[in-house]
RNA sequence: GGCGACGUAGCCAAGUGGCUAAGGCGGAGGUCUGCAAAACCUCUAUUCAUCGGUUCGAAUCCGAUCGUCGCCUCCA
């Protein structure tokens, strides 16, 4: 596919704070990392975000012709998790179980396509006490009392990536006392904890213990991605402490480059207040995909750029969701247009690239290469939809590629229904002798018992239209 | 207290120095229809939070003011 501007890309650089050209380390090929979920509990529509809109950026790599390799991790062993554990009465391992296998069951749910690999910070244990083992030797991290704490005040570039300086800092109120007084100064944060006794733990140099917050996700992404590889990504709410305690116990850890660019998504707010857990203002991914399509919450992250804020609201998303009902329409109508002048008169050879085709290509490629202003880029989509549909005969194939290629990325087209599942059969033909009982109250005249079963077929989400080709039905979605 | 983002129609939102300020949702009117639904056609910001400044020219740059949000603490 297309070599084309392979070479102008632009990606917002959180460490740089600037639009940099994007150069990948291995020539042709992406190596992302983004930070996955802590299994223990549901993801939210906040969740959600991050997960849409680097599946977007990744596929569109991927489109452009590179290889892509995506890497995102499960953190399968956390205080959360413990403490969900004790909570529902079970062990940690079947907690973390449970709700990875939920997560993926929402991403699928979302469209997101799964990663390369998504491993599991239990399997890298190992490699993460080597790491610590490394830090502490070059004398970046030391051990009190089975803890190990990385000494920020030794790492120079420390607060680089979210431009914070230490000594301005005020540190947290919520680091247990004990802790704190631990350690050498506030700032300086965990790799190692000793286990309490009946939690997971491994062995170690300084006792039996499980590893910190931030050493997984160096060690995987380095195992996985090399030394130094192209994007890291994450939430906004990463930059500090996460990610910033990734780099300096990467950079200190070996003399390695680590991630190329850091790429950061803005946050879902509801009622001008962010989407957090810890906010208890969350609405469930899993919820919403019942009453909405994937690909009407896809389209309301795409609408907006992936580094401005977003309000979420059930208006907006309503209007998303008769966007995508549209959609359905134009683009079964296309395939259906398509269908019948092949059967006709059209030869494949008789197919033209419309007028509009190397510009709209050129168009959707400057605003995803602009720092990936999908916005742009889904207006541009409804352009193409229309002008296909309504076009002439001859532009119709090479629009529904465009629509097709775009959507290779984008993931807003509303596909066919999968087969008809045999009880659905059943409904079906009660629908059909309800509209058929519908049409001889119609030929008598009988409108108000007409009606009726028009109101009841919609109680049961089921739309009437009444055509010159009689009446059809289709579900509302 | 330190650092950062944002404020464009009823709503979502693009545009960041120069053609009449994209696009979508919603709304209004029309065509069609028994009435609807769907579809199609038309309309829907003299103005970009406010006030100043720079400029031949600003939503776009600078300054001030007001307002909203985020990070500094587990969080996408």
């Amino acid at each position: 596919m297309p070599e084309r501007n392979k070479k102008t890309i632009l990606i917002y650089d959180t460490l740089r704070r600037e639009k940099r050209e994007f150069k990948p380390v291995h020539p042709n090929e992406v190596r992302m990392y983004t930070c996955g979920p802590t299994v223990y509990n549901y993801i939210h529509i906040g969740n959600a975000r991050p997960l849409i809109i680097f599946d977007v950026i990744r596929r569109y790599f991927e489109y452009l012709g590179y290889k892509v390799t995506y890497v995102q991790n499960i953190t399968d062993i956390d205080d959360k998790i413990i403490s969900q554990a004790i909570e529902e009465s079970t062990t940690t391992e079947e907690i973390a179980k449970r709700y990875t296998k939920y997560f993926q069951e929402d991403c699928e749910k979302l469209g997101v396509k799964p990663p390369t690999h998504a491993p599991k910070a239990t399997g890298y244990v190992e490699k993460m006490i080597d790491l610590i083992k490394t830090l502490v030797d070059k004398g970046y991290a030391y051990e009190v009392e089975g803890n190990v704490f990385f000494e920020v005040s030794e790492y120079h570039e420390y607060g680089r990536l979210s431009g914070k300086d230490l000594k301005q800092m005020e540190i947290g109120e919520r680091v247990d006392d004990v802790i704190r007084g631990l350690k050498k100064a506030p700032g300086d944060f965990t790799l190692w904890k000793p286990a309490k006794p009946g939690e997971p733990s491994w062995e170690s140099p300084w006792g039996r213990g499980r590893p910190g917050w931030h050493t997984e996700c160096v060690v995987m992404s380095t195992t996985l991605l090399g030394k130094e590889f192209d994007i890291h990504t994450g939430g906004i709410d990463l930059i500090f402490p996460h990610h910033e305690n990734e780099i300096a116990q990467a950079r200190c850890g070996s003399d390695a480059p680590f991630a190329k660019y850091w790429m950061h998504n803005e946050f879902v707010n509801l009622k001008d207040k962010k989407m957090a857990k810890s906010e208890g203002n969350v609405i469930l991914v899993r919820n919403l995909v019942k009453e909405y399509r994937k690909e009407a919450i896809r389209l309301l992250f795409l609408q907006t750029h992936y580094r401005k804020q977003i309000s979420f609201s059930y208006e907006a998303l309503e209007g998303c969701q008769s966007l995508i009902e549209k959609f359905k329409y134009y683009y079964s109508g296309i395939k259906k247009q398509i269908k019948l002048i092949q059967k006709n008169k059209f030869k494949k050879s008789e197919h033209k690239k419309p007028w509009w085709y190397n510009r709209k290509i050129r168009e959707i490629d400057k605003a995803m290469n602009k720092d990936f202003n999908t916005a742009i880029v889904v207006s541009i989509f409804f352009y193409i939809l229309y002008k296909t549909y309504f076009g002439p005969e001859e532009f119709k194939f090479y629009g529904k590629k465009l629509l097709d290629d775009l959507d290779s990325f984008l993931g807003i087209l509303p596909r066919d229904e999968k087969k008809t599942m045999p009880f659905e059969k059943i409904v079906k033909n009660k629908i059909n002798r309800k509209i058929k009982l519908r049409d001889e109250y119609r030929k008598n005249k009988d409108w108000e018992k007409a009606d009726k079963i028009r109101d009841e077929l919609l109680q049961m989400d089921i739309i009437l239209e009444d055509t010159k080709n009689g009446t059809k039905w289709r579900i509302k979605l």
